[in-house]
DNA sequence: CGGTCAATAGTAAACGTTTTCTATCAACAA
DNA sequence: TTGTTGATAGAAAACGTTTACTATTGACCG
């Protein structure tokens, strides 16, 4: 590998001067000489070596990116939006698991410092993975919260309201006045922001929410089943179901669909978190995505504007998500020519 | 940070021997001041600087990961089991995707060479991501091939004969003797492996083939849909269907039941790949598994090995998938109580 | 003409390791 | 006693940068 010297005695002069318009710094250097060293570094394709530099200034242009499982449909989505941030900006990431991992939190955090990251990114799919904040002293994070709302000021997180209340606006829309919630697991804060959603946007449309088409579930398809049984076990049928997310809708359509009933003709169906169940499903189901790969971008830049220590005031970030209209909600957009979203992605 | 200096003067020993001691070198310590300065070390939680450490020896402990796309059902997973061998072994991975960057590949390459990464290790779950392989120089790498076949003594790729002929021999395990097959896209390298797997195993039983039961496909659900009626439209029908791939499976599933016969009664149907949409359809598709987890570890391992330069002979290496019994293929283990798999891994 | 200042460039000191070279000390053989 | 050896540990020199400090100009002003 060429070094700094070598650049620095071919363009006769000295490696500080060649420092100096090789890390772009602002000490004054002439124009003839800045130039001479800038044709003679790409001639040798001088590349700094990163560790010199890195233990020189305590700079690494290395973010720590850590998270709770690499292997789920939203974990992906959220690393491409950050990682599609870094690399734009010269930076790379370390990405790391720790709910796999051998090692407590407290060591993946201090071996990446050793490896004299600039900053952190949390993403937080299932469980808080930042126990050891005060481990950080003054390295700039963001967290990428899904399901959880933690209050801390360089929190990115999903529109829960607005979303929740755009697929209930959708069938609302669709003429439903008769319409069934199932709500996610109680300990979820999620759970509760998407459930108030609901109310509102069923109270602002002046349409009366009915006692006994609230369900509790938990997040699963099996919950969903159950649930929707309990629904459709009452005198009086919705014409649709509201379920606060993919999974327990896909158990509520296959509830449905074992009582003899039809998806959407009879009862409509909407899910939340475009789930891959929800465009697998027969028919597939109408649900509104998590922003994941905006979330992430998001991160990457507030961690980047705390690196370039702007001076700006931090606080949550809410970013909305976008409703994907299939076919169980009966609305004509969701009618696709071979019936299944899947053409779409793989055919040819 | 706590440094190497620290250590020493609390220890009460020189820098030279705390490095000794905590770089695992092979020269002589005694045990006393060994034990007193791991534990020091251990008090402080000291970690050594790696930037510090890389310019020394020019190691970084830093490998390079490139795929084409994070964001897929197998990436993740394949990462996971890279990680999980390296993280173990004191390294991290710059993971990077090509397919979605502005910068073209030779530019990534550059830029994870600055970081004086030690190897790297390709993931192509798509397409050939090592196109640049002269510009790596001496440094180490592996690959981990899902399609494609590439002759490569580093290439580490699933044992696709011994995989697809595990689905095939439960079916006749299971006394079926009319078996039809749907192929996946020709210009696949898999595709002629699985096929070639099918005929040999069907040979080996010594069942004949039929020629209107064979039918090529295009790894989509669509094509799956099309291929089935095909061969459900011949006058005499099979009783079972192997398919290349989950897409296909489900495609064909679909059919059978628009047909208004039963899977697996009337039809049995194995797919491939252990797809979400196996375990997500009704009933649930009977598949293998890609050896997705395992091929990282490989991987990493591999690479390992060539980074402490044994002197090992290198050849391509296949890894054994995993045939997982669902309710398709009509086997008793296939039959749940709940009948829908999503019970046993999201239920509390 | 002497002195201050701005512009530019070089010198050298860090940064935190690893490792070569040197030093100490005890044991032991001559 | 003296020299040799082995075990152990310290001193100091790298590794390739960045940057504080110093040096050399020439311009400008009093």
């Amino acid at each position: 590998m060429v070094t700094i010297r070598e650049v620095a005695e071919t363009a006769g002069v000295s490696i500080a001067t060649v420092s100096r318009v090789l890390s772009n710094s602002s000490y004054p250097v002439s124009d003839s000489t800045r130039s001479i060293i800038q044709q003679v570094a790409q001639n040798l394709e001088y590349s700094p070596n990163r560790a010199a530099r890195s233990l020189r200034t305590d700079r690494s242009t290395l973010v720590g990116v850590i998270l709770d499982n690499l292997v789920s449909a939203w974990s992906p989505i959220i690393i491409r939006g950050i990682q599609d941030v870094l690399h734009k900006n010269g930076y790379f990431s370390l990405v790391v698991n720790i709910a796999w991992e051998l090692h407590s939190q407290a060591d993946v955090l201090r071996d990446l410092l050793a490896h004299s990251v600039d900053g952190f990114i949390f993403v937080e799919t299932w469980h808080p993975v930042h126990d050891r904040l005060e481990m950080l002293n003054q390295k700039p994070y963001s967290i990428v919260h899904r399901l959880f709302h933690q209050s801390d000021p360089y929190s990115i997180i999903p529109d829960e309201f607005h979303n929740s209340a755009a697929v209930v606006e959708h069938l609302i829309g669709l003429n439903h006045r008769k319409i069934a919630y199932i709500a996610g697991d109680e300990d979820y804060f999620s759970s509760h922001q998407r459930l108030a959603a609901f109310k509102s946007t069923m109270q602002s449309a002046g349409i009366k929410i009915h006692h006994n088409w609230m369900a509790k579930g938990k997040w699963t398809v099996p919950s969903g089943y159950k649930c929707a049984n309990q629904i459709l076990s009452q005198d009086s049928l919705p014409t649709a179901i509201v379920a606060a997310n993919d999974l327990l809708a896909y158990g509520a359509l296959l509830a449905v669909q074992d009582k003899g009933l039809r998806v959407p003709d009879d009862v409509a169906i909407v899910g939340y978190d475009n789930d891959v169940v929800a465009r697998a499903s027969n028919p597939t189901i109408t649900t509104v995505t998590l922003p994941l790969f905006e979330m992430g971008q998001v991160a990457a830049e507030n961690l980047l504007c705390q690196l370039q220590s702007s001076e700006r005031e931090y606080a949550e970030q809410l970013i909305p998500g976008e409703l994907i209209v299939r076919q169980s909600c009966g609305a004509p957009e969701g009618v696709s020519v071979f019936a299944r979203d899947f053409e779409r992605e793989t055919a040819e």
